[in-house]
DNA sequence: CGTACGACCTGCCCGC
DNA sequence: TGCGGGCAGGTCGTAC
């Protein structure tokens, strides 16, 4: 479900609630998510402080005063909830009260915090992931280190870009989903970006020209800048951190928009629907060539 | 090494 | 009403 515009907006909404907040405790209600959690995990954090959220392409970094940083990645379904404790009922966690709550049976994880803010891990199809490691290796993490340039980071070169675009023979839309060539596109954003550079995801990502490469460029980078502003995209599941939904998807241009006349005002064609390498694609035919 | 595909999981929606 | 099939924002391991 998330892309890096919706991480992106639970990171700004987690910052408020966690920064300079001592975890109190770290609840695992199951012991593996895609994959099991860290060894000892609820010991090695517990009376940590957060220093400051990240984000690298879709994954959460949370660095900790404890020198380790929690890794979280959403997967396909994965939401972070804040419970605000203002219910006369409480229970004592150490010496913080926390309201009682009833969990639903996709709540995996909950990260207990001073103040008696809770940050709820829910996530149906538990495809999600969290890990934890020294935060001076985080980068040299099987998750991060073959990433590609960040779309709306400084390094992210058009050139480069283009030049890695030659290397490929499989279709364009393939390769910027391939987050070793640019972190952070998924299926959504991917096609949105492809529909306003006016290039088919079915075309072969070696047979873009330099110029498209650069037009592709630059739509990525307003596509996700836009979607960031918008609060994100909530087909079904993504939510904020408060439970609001994002507005994006009154932006999506082709996404979901099968049969739907094309929303380039100059042209006449129809959305259409394909599947490449098992993923849902939509385009346009007339004016994406 | 690049590429393609199945696997991992649950919920929902549709057609019969 | 119930059941089976297909679908969903992602990533990894395996086989060519």
């Amino acid at each position: 479900m998330p892309e890096l515009p919706e991480v992106e907006i639970v990171r700004q909404g987690l910052i408020q609630f966690m920064t300079g907040k001592r975890i109190v405790q770290f609840e695992q209600r199951r012991s593996d998510l895609r994959w099991p959690l860290p060894k000892n995990m609820p010991e090695r954090i517990a009376n940590s402080k957060v220093l400051n959220i990240l984000r690298r392409s879709k994954y959460l970094l949370i660095n900790l005063s404890s020198q380790e940083t929690m890794i979280i990645h959403l997967g396909m379904s994965g939401r972070l909830l804040v419970l605000k404790d203002e219910d006369e009922t409480t229970t004592n966690i150490g010496n913080f009260n926390f309201s009682t709550h009833q969990y639903g049976k996709h709540d995996h994880v909950i990260i207990y915090l001073e103040c008696g803010v809770r940050i709820v891990y829910n996530d149906p199809r538990r495809f999600g992931a969290i890990d934890l490691i020294s935060t001076k290796e985080i980068f040299n993490h099987k998750w991060l280190k073959n990433l590609g340039p960040e779309p709306l980071g400084n390094d992210f070169y058009s050139d480069h870009f283009y030049k890695n675009l030659k290397k490929r023979k499989s279709s364009i839309k393939m390769a910027i989903m391939d987050q070793g060539l640019i972190a952070g596109l998924g299926n959504i954003y991917a096609l949105e970006s492809l529909w306003h550079s006016r290039i088919s995801p079915l075309r072969k990502a070696c047979d873009v020209e330099k110029v498209e490469a650069e037009t592709l460029a630059i739509a990525i980078k307003n596509v996700l800048s836009l979607a960031i502003e918008a609060g994100g995209t909530s087909l079904q599941d993504f939510r904020h951190v408060g439970g609001e939904v994002g507005y994006f998807q009154q932006s999506l241009k082709v996404y979901g928009c099968l049969n739907q006349q094309c929303a380039n005002s100059d042209c006449l064609g129809i959305i259409q629907r394909v599947k490449q390498s098992g993923r849902t694609s939509y385009y346009c035919n007339n004016c994406q060539t």
